[in-house]
DNA sequence: CTGAAAGCGCTAACAC
DNA sequence: GTGTTAGCGCTTTCAG
C-alpha cells in the first residue's frame, strides 16, 4: 500500500495511463462510469501524483526558496510565515534554509540545485553580489527584502524606515518631549542609517539640538546592548524623558534595566521600539513601530512571479510603510 | 547561461553524458586530462545537479516534511531550526509546513506529493488518527514531537515534564517557599497534565496541602491568560509567594500585572516560566524550565531516518529532559 | 472516447 | 576509458 504510481491505478483499473490522467486533470473524454471508477480507485488505493516527476516534466518546480539568517528577535518567525501563506495562495511552497553565517554559498547551490522558481533573501547582511548573481545567471528571480543590494534585475521590499523613525520621532516631540534618546545600531547599512536620519531630521525640524549623550549606536542588536545603552544614558550628565529604539530586542536590556533601578514607564520614562514583535509581551506592553508582515510576503512572492515572466524588466523596488503602535507608553509631557 | 542540464555539459566538452556522470560523481575511469577539462566546464557554465531528476531517478527525495502549528511563544521557531539543523546534518532538507487549524489535510497530501521520506509533527494538538495513519500507508515514517498519538509505528520525542514539573517545584518548595502558585492550561492532553501532576506530587511530597486559589488552569497559552490568572490570585484569598507557570508565555502576562501593581520579582513574589524561550527577554529575566532543543531536532531526524530503514520497528519513545535555568527570580524565605 | 509513445534530466548497468 | 541506453513517474500529442 505504498507508493502507489499512475500505472498501479491503470493497472487496477485496466485503462492505459492517458485515461488515468485524463480523470486526475479532469480534461478530455472519458466515460462518465469509467471516470466514477478510476476515481473510486484512486481514492481506495490512497493515490498521490508524485510532484517530483510532474515537475521534471512541466519543468517547474512550483518551489520558491527562502534564506534567511537567525536573528535575535523575531522578524524572522514573521516575515518566514507571510511568505509561506503567500506562497501557498499561488499553489507554491517554501524551502526555507536559516543560515548561520558561513553556509550561504552551499545553500544557494542547494536551492538551484532543486531548481526552485525564484529565491527570497530576508534581511541578510552578509549575503554579496557574487552569489546573487549565480543565482541571476540561473535565470531565478531574486527578492531581497529590508536589506537589498543594488544588482539589476533583484527586486527589492523595503521598509520605509526613514518615514517610520521621523513619525516616531514627530509624535513624541508632539507629546511635548524634548530630551528623546535614540537607541539604535552602528550605521553599516540603510536600514541603520535611515532609522537614524528619520530620528535627527525630525529633531532638527522642530529645532531640537541633538545630544550625543542622549544617541548610543551599538554594535549589535541583542538585550545587552539595550541595557547598555540605558545605562550609559541613565548615568550620564542628561537624562531623556523618552527613548526612541530601533528594535525591541533593545527594549527588552532597557526594561531590565529600568526595572532593577525602579524607573517607571511611561511615568518616569517613555519608550518607543521597533518592529513591534516582542513589545506586545514585555511589562509593561511597549509602543512599537510596526511592519506590515503579511505586506511583505505578498510583495516578495509576487515579485518573484512577475519575474518568472520577464526575467529582463528593470528591478522593482516596492517600499511599505511602518505603522505606530501606541500601547500609551509614551506620555504627554 | 541559464537551467544548465548534463547534456550541455557534455556537448560542450565532446563526450558522453556517461563519462560527464564519471566526473561529477568521481567513480569510474575519466582520462586526467579530461576529467580537469570537464571539471572546469562545469565551473564555467555554472552547472548544478538537477535534484528533482536525482530525486526521481533513485526515488527518494532527500526531504523531511515539518508540520507544525503557529505558536504564541517561540517554540515552533525553535523546534523548526533545529529540525533544519539537523536534517541538513543528514544531507536532507525540510519542507515546513506552518498551518492554521484546518489545513492539516490538504498539507499532508502535499507532503505526500513531494515524496518527503519522512512527516515530523511538532506539538500539534489538531492532528488526528486518520491522517496520520493516511502517511503511515503511504509508508511514509511520523515522528510526534512533544505532543503524541499513540499508533503503531508512530514515533515519539517527549519531553519528560513530570519531571520538570516536579523537579521545579520541588526546588522552589527547597528555597522555603510554601505558597506556591501554579499557572497551567487545561488537562486535555498529556503535556498539561504531566505538568501538573509534577507540581502536585511535588506538594505532596513535602505535605503542603494544594489551594485551589493557588492553582489556575486557563483555556489557552496566552499573555492574556497570563495576566487573568495572576490577577485572581493576588485578589483572592491566599496570595503565593512564588508561582509555577508552564509557559514562558503566561510569564509575560503575569509580569504585566505585577508591573501594574508595584509587586516585585523575586522581593515580592518568585516565578518561574517554562520553555525559556520569552523568559531572558523579560523584565526581570525569569527562571524557566529549558528544553533541549537541538536534541528533540535530533532525536525526530535520527527516528524518521531509521524507520525509513525497518518501517515496522515497534514505536519508539525517545524522552528528553528538561533543563532548570536559575536566573535568581526565586528567593530564600 | 481511448491508447501508445516520446521526453523532462539524471544514473548506472552493460557494451565496446 | 568511453559511449549507449533503459527507466524513474508523469503529461500530452497524436493516432486510432
Amino acid at each position: 500500500m505504498a507508493n502507489i504510481k499512475m500505472a498501479d491505478i491503470a493497472k487496477a483499473a485496466g485503462v492505459s495511463l492517458a485515461t488515468v490522467g485524463r480523470v486526475i486533470h479532469n480534461n478530455g473524454y472519458v466515460a462518465e462510469a469509467k471516470r466514477r471508477e478510476i476515481e473510486q480507485i484512486i481514492k481506495d488505493m490512497g493515490y498521490v501524483p508524485n510532484k517530483m516527476a510532474q515537475s521534471l516534466k512541466y519543468s517547474n518546480s512550483k518551489l520558491i526558496g527562502h534564506m534567511t539568517i537567525f536573528n535575535p528577535n523575531m522578524l524572522y518567525e514573521r516575515i518566514s510565515a507571510a511568505i509561506d501563506h503567500a506562497a501557498v495562495k499561488e499553489g507554491y511552497h517554501v524551502l526555507t534554509l536559516a543560515s548561520h553565517h558561513g553556509e550561504e554559498k552551499k545553500q544557494i547551490e542547494e536551492l538551484i540545485g532543486h531548481r526552485v522558481e525564484g529565491i527570497i533573501i530576508t534581511s541578510n547582511s552578509f549575503i554579496n553580489r557574487e552569489w546573487v548573481n549565480k543565482i541571476i545567471d540561473n535565470n531565478i528571480p531574486v527578492v531581497m527584502i529590508e536589506r537589498g543590494l543594488d544588482i539589476p534585475y533583484v527586486d527589492l521590499v523595503l521598509v520605509d524606515d526613514y518615514k517610520g523613525a521621523y513619525d516616531t520621532t514627530h509624535r513624541i516631540l508632539e507629546q511635548g518631549h524634548s530630551k528623546v534618546g535614540f537607541i539604535g545600531c552602528q550605521l553599516k547599512q540603510e536600514v541603520e542609517s535611515n532609522r537614524y536620519q528619520g530620528y535627527l531630521s525630525a529633531m532638527e525640524d522642530r529645532g531640537i539640538p541633538i545630544l550625543q549623550e542622549l544617541v548610543k549606536l551599538k554594535t549589535e542588536y541583542s538585550i545587552s546592548s539595550g541595557y547598555d545603552a540605558i545605562k550609559e544614558m541613565m548615568e550620564g550628565m542628561v537624562q531623556p524623558t523618552a527613548v526612541f529604539m530601533t528594535s525591541d530586542i533593545f527594549a527588552c536590556g532597557v526594561l531590565q534595566y529600568l526595572y532593577e533601578n525602579q524607573i517607571r514607564v511611561p511615568q518616569d520614562l517613555g519608550l518607543v521600539g521597533y518592529d513591534n514583535t516582542i513589545a506586545t509581551m514585555l511589562a509593561p506592553p511597549i509602543n512599537s513601530v510596526g511592519l506590515p508582515y503579511q505586506e511583505i510576503g505578498n510583495a516578495a512572492v509576487k515579485l518573484v512571479l512577475a519575474r518568472k515572466e520577464k526575467s529582463k524588466m528593470p528591478a522593482q523596488k516596492i517600499m511599505v510603510s511602518t505603522q505606530y503602535i501606541d500601547r500609551g507608553t509614551v506620555l504627554h509631557k
